[in-house]
RNA sequence: GCGGACGUGGCGAAAUGGUAGACGCUACAGACUUAAAAUCUGUUAUCAGUAAUGGUGUGCGGGUUCGAGUCCCGCCGUCCGCACCA
């Protein structure tokens, strides 16, 4: 326990002199300058995690400085409080799930204030208050009057023995995580938004996303997924009717040995009502998960329809049509022509059934038609074994089967997406209810506005598995909006990637009687700096975007773009441990004896594992509130910013916390040297002048560890510095450039050296550039690219006599040692490189 | 499988193409102390050397350049995402 009960009563007292005086609520008519400060907020689990303290640290920080910087700060704080671990609680300890949720917010926000982030908690959201809900079910249904919501069916995991739809993380190894039940694919009549209506916007959006990192723009990039292809039917043979196929490299039509079909292609499935083997070969593909992962990995398998179609550009050419479980229906036409010898799942399939492996674009030298090896080729060269084709260019060919298929009407030129419409259907109770009333004389009705919210029902059961919406005895009853007959309301709730679509809006403003005010909300967004964790990279990131270029589309928002800047963090590690048998030991279970871990209880060996990500299941979490108890808020704020850059992991270590705790000491101990002494100190002025500038470099970065460094090294200077007015300012402004950091600490300090007021809403201390400007510096001297010598000189000296000083250098005329000098590369205030 | 990133001392790291290792942690030595803790001072990439100094060194192999941790090509390893976890 390091700090006295004493330290975390002031400590306490400085939280609440804070709100008190509601310094960090935003205020919406400001005439200052605007900040939109905003970490992703969290899922209220139960308890804080250590990577939200981390993620949140960083927030806080980049928001105390821009409130010191003469910025109005919007810095808010809520709860994405609908999904499915809810659900799990309640099944497993028999609790509501709103209970156990609301429960969680409480807990959490306690945790959340002890570490005394500056949060405008006057704007709290939680998403599974109907307060919130119900204004999301408005926006829902301001999109389906735009066309942009529509409904199709589609695959889910289904789990034959629970009868329950199961997500992707509980199919275990293509079984269903409580039942163990093989999973099955199975299509559900579900709730779509036309994201695909947006790809381009959403694509060319990006090139003005410019402080967004370029890893994530590029895996959004590559997730939309624009191609140009060349769509074109394949003719049955003796028919007019075929099947259509899209394919990227039209260029290698010369070398297509079969078409291959999705399993759920139209053909598949009339061929399969007269086929059993067919209709069994299907059933086969639908095992499994429906994740990308799991279908890319399985087996390639293919069913020969014995059907044949015609080449389209040789119609005495046949090719045979396999149904093929790696061709998926939602991409291009769920049909493609395989390639082999340029395409590897091609490739593998063509050996798999033995089919021909035609060469057609030149590898190097390599130029014959019959193609071996078990690698295919995709890199550029020339067409060969093509006909008319032959010799060109891969862009040129491509060109030149399009514009034949475009002048013969077999096919057309077309610009395909990867990405796919957003299913937003969720068969599960604790999430945002559908506003639809379905019909059977009307059909699907939006639930009239005057209506709203339609309010989740709090009586329900979680001993079955399944949605308990579907089964509950009267909620789903409802009469028809339009024509007042008996009507069933839609029982599926909303992806709760809805509810994070627009949270952000409704922080920036929340009137009562609709989801935001336009003009408000425009004030404040977009978001200056959004920070939250890399796993958001494509999903939350871009369907936030889609949403809010379909509010902006509809009219509601005059915003493009939520997101101005962004910033990834890394995640928190910590070392782990094992018994010999490979159970998992708590770092407070075991102890350091020698070079070997010994477990504390019985003195048998452990095994000290890799670092990993904090999981419970590896035994490696530590508690905030474990942290904060032990050695106070700041030192654990000062521990998430230091040493390790912010995108990169960080590894929690009890060393590298004590380490910090001791740091906060030592600057609470400056604080009492102020010695009241006369005299100037120009190297540690201007020290203190480079800190005031770095470190709200480093802070403007968010590159906090560089900041911290700036941070201790102005403080040895100070330590080791006489007694001096310099020395006494110096004092007092690192204080300030801490305080967005340790803010309690800061805050008594700033009582303590008799300063009046709150730190808190101090402004940045000034730099001046006069001070900054070094007189000396050192000139390393190389030859050939090799030190040898340094040497101080006046800054700004003329490359001659720089030149001259390196070569009148001792050390410099002995490597010479006579000979030659070549060339003498000349760098200002830098380097003089000798070349011999 | 597809897409994206990362790799520098014992550890976390720093370094507009220009002195690699700032700053922190650890460890070691010393001061203070009856003692310990705390604090303070110093050392801490590696090899050779008493030292001065010299060689080597940023995952591995090549390349561009007067000069490469940084740029280019090819490998290896680790991590993240893949549309119903949030």
């Amino acid at each position: 326990m390091k700090l006295n009960v004493s330290t975390r009563v002031r400590r306490c007292a400085v939280a609440k002199i804070w709100e008190e005086e509601g310094i960090f609520h935003a205020n919406d008519l400001s005439e200052k300058p605007r900040s939109y400060v905003l970490e992703m907020f969290p899922y209220p689990s139960g308890r804080i995690h250590i990577g939200h303290v981390r993620n949140y640290t960083m927030g806080d920080v980049f928001a105390r400085y821009k409130r010191m910087q003469g910025f109005e700060v919007l810095h808010p704080m809520g709860w994405d409080a609908f999904g499915m671990p809810a659900e799990n609680a309640a099944m497993e300890k028999g609790v509501h799930p709103g209970g156990w949720t609301r429960d969680n917010i409480a807990h959490m926000k306690q945790q959340l204030k002890r570490i005394g982030f500056a949060l405008d908690w006057s704007r709290e959201i939680a998403t599974c208050e109907p307060e919130y809900y119900g204004h999301e079910q408005a926006l829902f249904l301001k999109l389906f009057e735009a066309g942009l919501v529509f409904r199709k069916e589609s695959e889910v995991n289904w789990d034959p023995v629970d009868r329950t739809v199961l997500a992707n993380e509980q199919v275990i190894d293509g079984k269903g995580w409580r039942s163990g039940a093989e999973v099955e694919r199975r299509k559900l009549s579900q709730w779509f938004l036309k994201i695909t209506d947006f790809a381009e916007e959403l694509l060319e959006g990006l090139g003005s996303l410019d402080s967004w990192p370029d890893k994530v723009r590029l895996m959004q990039e590559n997730w939309i997924g624009k191609s140009q292809g060349l769509r074109c039917i394949f003719k049955f043979v003796g028919s007019q009717d075929g099947i259509e196929v899209f394919t990227t490299r039209p260029d290698t039509m010369f070398g297509a040995s079969f078409v291959a079909i999705a399993p759920d292609h139209p053909v598949a499935q009339q061929m399969s009502e007269n086929a059993p083997a067919l209709q069994n070969f299907i059933a086969e593909c639908k095992k499994g998960g429906t994740t990308a992962a799991e279908i890319d990995t399985a087996e390639k398998m293919g069913f020969n329809t014995g059907l044949s179609v015609a080449h389209p550009l040789d119609s005495s050419w046949h090719l045979p049509v396999y149904v093929a479980n790696f061709v998926l229906m939602d991409y291009g036409t769920g049909a493609v022509f395989g390639c082999p010898a340029h395409d590897q799942r091609d490739l593998d399939f063509a050996r798999k059934y033995d089919l021909t492996v035609t060469r057609v674009v030149a590898d190097g030298d390599k130029v014959d038609s019959d193609f071996d090896g078990d690698e295919a080729y995709s890199g550029p060269g020339r067409i060969v074994n093509s006909h008319f084709l032959n010799d060109m260019e891969i862009a040129e060919a491509k060109a030149a089967v399009i514009a034949k298929a475009e002048s013969e009407a077999w096919g057309s030129g077309q610009t395909q997406y990867r990405l796919r419409d957003w299913g937003v259907s969720r068969q599960r109770y604790w999430g945002t209810p559908i506003p639809i009333i379905h019909c059977e004389i009307c059909g699907a009705v939006p639930v009239p506005a005057d209506q709203l919210p339609v309010k989740l029902p709090e009586d329900v059961g979680f001993d079955i598995p399944g949605n308990p919406l579907d089964r509950h005895p009267t909620w789903s009853k409802a009469d028809c909006p339009h024509c007042g007959g008996a009507a069933r309301r839609e029982t599926d709730t909303l992806d709760t990637f809805v509810d994070s679509s627009w949270y952000f809006i409704r922080f920036a403003s929340q009137p009562g009687h609709a989801p935001f005010d336009k003009l408000t909300a425009e004030k404040w967004l977009p978001v200056d700096q959004y920070i939250g964790g890399v796993e958001h990279a494509i999903l939350h990131l871009l369907y936030a975007r889609f949403w809010t270029r379909a509010l902006s589309h509809i009219g509601m928002i005059d915003v493009k773009e939520p997101f101005s800047s962004l910033f990834t963090q890394g995640m928190v590690t910590h070392q782990t441990y094992k018994h010999g048998d490979g159970s998992w030991l708590s770092p407070d279970q075991v102890r350091k004896e020698g070079a070997d871990w010994t477990v504390i209880a019985d003195g048998s060996p452990a095994i000290a594992g890799r670092v990993e990500k904090m999981s419970k299941s590896k035994k490696n979490v530590v508690d905030p509130d474990d942290i904060v108890d032990q050695y106070g808020a700041d030192a654990v704020r000062w521990f998430m910013l230091s040493d390790s850059p912010p995108e990169r992991d960080l590894e929690w270590s009890e060393a590298g916390i004590e380490g910090c705790w001791r740091f906060t000491q030592r600057l609470w101990r400056l604080t009492g040297q102020v010695s009241g002494a006369d005299g100037e100190d120009k190297p540690l002025s201007r020290k203190m002048h480079q800190a005031i500038e770095g470190v709200a470099e480093d802070i403007e970065a968010l590159s906090f560890n560089k900041a911290i460094a700036k941070i201790y090294d102005l403080t040895n200077a100070i330590e080791k510095a006489p007694p001096s007015s310099a020395r006494d300012e110096a004092i007092r402004t690192i204080i300030r450039l801490a305080a967005p950091m340790v803010p309690h600490l800061a805050e008594e300090a700033w009582e303590k050296l008799g300063e009046g007021g709150l730190i808190a809403n101090m402004p940045w201390p000034d730099v001046n550039p006069a001070m900054l400007i070094e007189d000396e510096v050192t000139i390393a001297v190389q030859i050939k690219g090799k030190l040898r010598d340094t040497l101080l000189a006046a800054k700004g000296l003329p490359n001659d006599e720089l030149q001259a000083l390196a070569l009148a250098s001792a050390k410099v005329q002995s490597a010479i040692a006579g000979q030659e000098v070549r060339k003498v590369i000349v760098v200002p205030d830098r380097l003089v490189n000798i070349v011999i």
